[in-house]
DNA sequence: ATTCATGCAAATACTTTGCATCAGC
DNA sequence: GCTGATGCAAAGTATTTGCATGAAT
């Protein structure tokens, strides 16, 4: 759990400052168990003070990720999915027929991170992009191609 | 290869119809060997016949992946990048860093895709989208956290 | 002749930028 | 008071949609 006088300290050491605007976008990214759009945070942001404005929420979400306090991920459409850095390791797969997500053990992602490591010297964060594909349901339905 | 015969035949099967619009396009796709864009694509059809609207572009591309004659990838920046389906499966590695993209034996992922399908029935696409990192010369310049 | 495909313009979704004002330190 | 942060408006990028015209069958 990071407090405001943990993300107080973590911009000072950067010379960056603390205001209520960055304490609440954090506090929204925290609020969530899962992913957040940007949008999303603005919309829960909002709630409490209606004048922050969305290119804050971006402008900020970026700093807090430099900061190493949220990272992203994207999904297959283009959009940014926060979530606290802190959080365990994990990954999603993503059905494109139904959309539905699946959350996903990350320790069998490791063999294939220590090979790519070992093999390219690729450090990879196969966290950052979901795995898309098709689910066990959609499958019986209509198997796909391969 | 593709050949226009080729085209014409997967088009009519399916009630659609052959233009000169869909057969460039889909040579534009094949000229090059690697990704493109649906930009890049338009400037180049657009060499031969400037009328041709992006418009046009966007709806033949996503045409032809419904034909199963193109797939598309995503890197981490929302573009989608086209290419041939029949081309071999691949996948890249891109450093988040220096942009620097290393191509990939697909054969590293194929252990992955075989326990997601046999734990999880799930039919993953992992030549979807782009595996982000950090690559060997950049972590040598400065290694990431993890 | 029918109906799908195209071109054009406009709209959409997400995100970034320029700039004057404001607020943390 | 200095300088970074914010709000607002506008621009940017990738993509989609509505609709009248045009072309493939």
């Amino acid at each position: 759990m990071v407090t405001p006088e943990d993300l107080k300290a973590t911009l000072r050491a950067r010379g960056l400052r603390m205001t209520p605007q960055r304490q609440l976008i954090l506090e929204a990214v925290a609020s969530m168990a899962g992913h957040i759009t940007a949008d999303r945070v603005h919309q829960l942001v909002v709630r409490q003070f209606p004048d922050v404005n969305i290119t804050t929420v971006y402008r900020t979400l970026d700093t807090l990720d430099d900061l190493g306090l949220v990272t992203h991920t994207h999904f297959d459409d283009g959009v940014a999915y926060y979530h606290l850095a802190s959080e365990p390791a994990h990954q999603h797969m993503l059905c494109v027929r139904c959309r539905s997500e699946t959350q996903l053990d990350m320790a069998l992602l490791e063999p294939l991170a220590d090979e790519l490591r070992r093999r390219y010297g690729f450090q990879a964060a196969l966290g950052h992009a979901a795995i898309v594909g098709v689910c066990r349901d959609c499958r019986e339905d209509d198997p796909p191609a391969e």
